[in-house]
DNA sequence: TATTTTTTTTAGATTTGTCTAAAATTATAG
DNA sequence: CTATAATTTTAGACAAATCTAAAAAAAATA
């Protein structure tokens, strides 16, 4: 079984993959906070576990083994979101750390438990999907709010930034999951958009609307 | 911060403390399931950190702040017990080796909404008493079954054995927590007691008799 | 294509917690 | 009270995960 720090660099491996293209060093490092040659020596030993393909100067890709291991991590980290939540009156912001740390509690008996309390959640607080057992996800395909275009309308299903700020700042604007609204309009030069949001107009940048997830809506 | 392992030797030695003799260093490494040399290592470290009072051979005890440290531990891995048996309905029995893990989550916020979310309860599921925020404990006066005399009568509200075998015979036998239960006999030449519970009689070794703890009624 | 820049890897060291084997200390027994 | 036994500590080593500094490879630029 992979150990915790092996476990970590499995997640973020994970995150940073994009349809085949390999991952690269320096982004791996960046996001564990940590060095260029560590990276490479936990890429060593994770290719010898075969949980990921690795050859060197080219950067690494998982394997079937590594992406198991890695959704497993996911799912556990997403079912304790929605219990620090559900019950324990955390708030959308507050639960990331902590999560980071109960996801790698070993014991299946307890994670699933855990999602029967829970009444099987599908969504975690911020609108991402939980695998099931199996690891497989109920995906709803989501588009960033920056795809919307004039006079089009949808709800928030996800966020892409979990950071305490971010999601503050969203809180703050009633930009929260389930809310709907209408895209009155994008401004050209930089981007950033105009909403309707609860009969009330306000303005975000490209930025923030650039990691808000949409389920569009056709009415 | 203490580290998971520190925070381990430190719940040893509180468990193996008892009124002002100090802990071995034998003993500790049976518990820890290491040797000797890595626990002297480990004590001058405790020492340094001013967790614990070290003399050279003469063995260990916690400082004020190494109690404190170690009671800390106590609270969490028994609210997770109650957690774990109230919520998810693991049985007594299977609890232990994932409290062991999630005791070590650093959040304070966590605890202290679990706390909450339990209803702040006063014992765990084997009928130890819970330390509340400040480390103090509402401690029950216990005694052991081996205390009973012939004819007396009590209900048992503890176990100072914790292993998954034991707790399983218990259960066999009806020795759950709050059962009431009478001393028909207790034999001279080995110790082990015939009891009255639900209607039956019983017979059980000195050795179980000795774990399982008892409040005393004066009918 | 040759040169510079960026990225990645190697080599060697550090920290944490562990180990074995041997030495030192304390306890026990005749 | 000395000899033996048990306990504890030191010394030196190892594995995991990290680091710095320097070398190697790949990418970018002129």
């Amino acid at each position: 079984m992979p150990s915790f720090t092996e476990e970590n660099y499995l997640k973020i491996i994970y995150h940073l993959s994009g349809q085949d293209t390999a991952v690269q060093t320096n982004a791996i490092a960046e996001k564990m906070q940590t060095r260029a040659a560590s990276v490479t020596d936990m890429l060593k030993k994770l290719a010898e576990k075969e949980l990921v393909h690795y050859v060197r100067y080219q950067g690494v890709h998982l394997t079937q083994k590594g992406r198991a291991a890695a959704i497993d991590i996911i799912r556990k980290h997403r079912l304790w979101e929605v219990f620090l939540v559900e019950k324990l009156q955390f708030k959308w912001d507050e639960v990331h750390e902590v999560a980071e740390e109960l996801e790698h509690i070993r014991s299946t008996r307890l994670i699933e438990r855990l999602d029967a309390f829970l009444g099987f959640p599908k969504v975690d607080p911020h609108g991402d999907p939980i695998p099931d057992q199996h690891g497989r996800f109920s995906s709803l395909p989501f588009i960033t709010l920056t795809q919307l275009t004039n006079g089009e309308t949808g709800t928030i299903t996800g966020v892409s930034d979990h950071s305490s700020v971010f999601l503050k700042y969203l809180e703050k604007l009633q930009l929260t999951l389930g809310q709907a609204l209408k895209v009155i309009d994008v401004m050209d030069f930089d981007g950033s958009v105009e909403l309707l949001v609860c009969e009330q107009s306000i303005h975000i940048s490209k930025e923030v609307a650039k990691h808000i997830l949409i389920t569009k809506s056709y009415v």
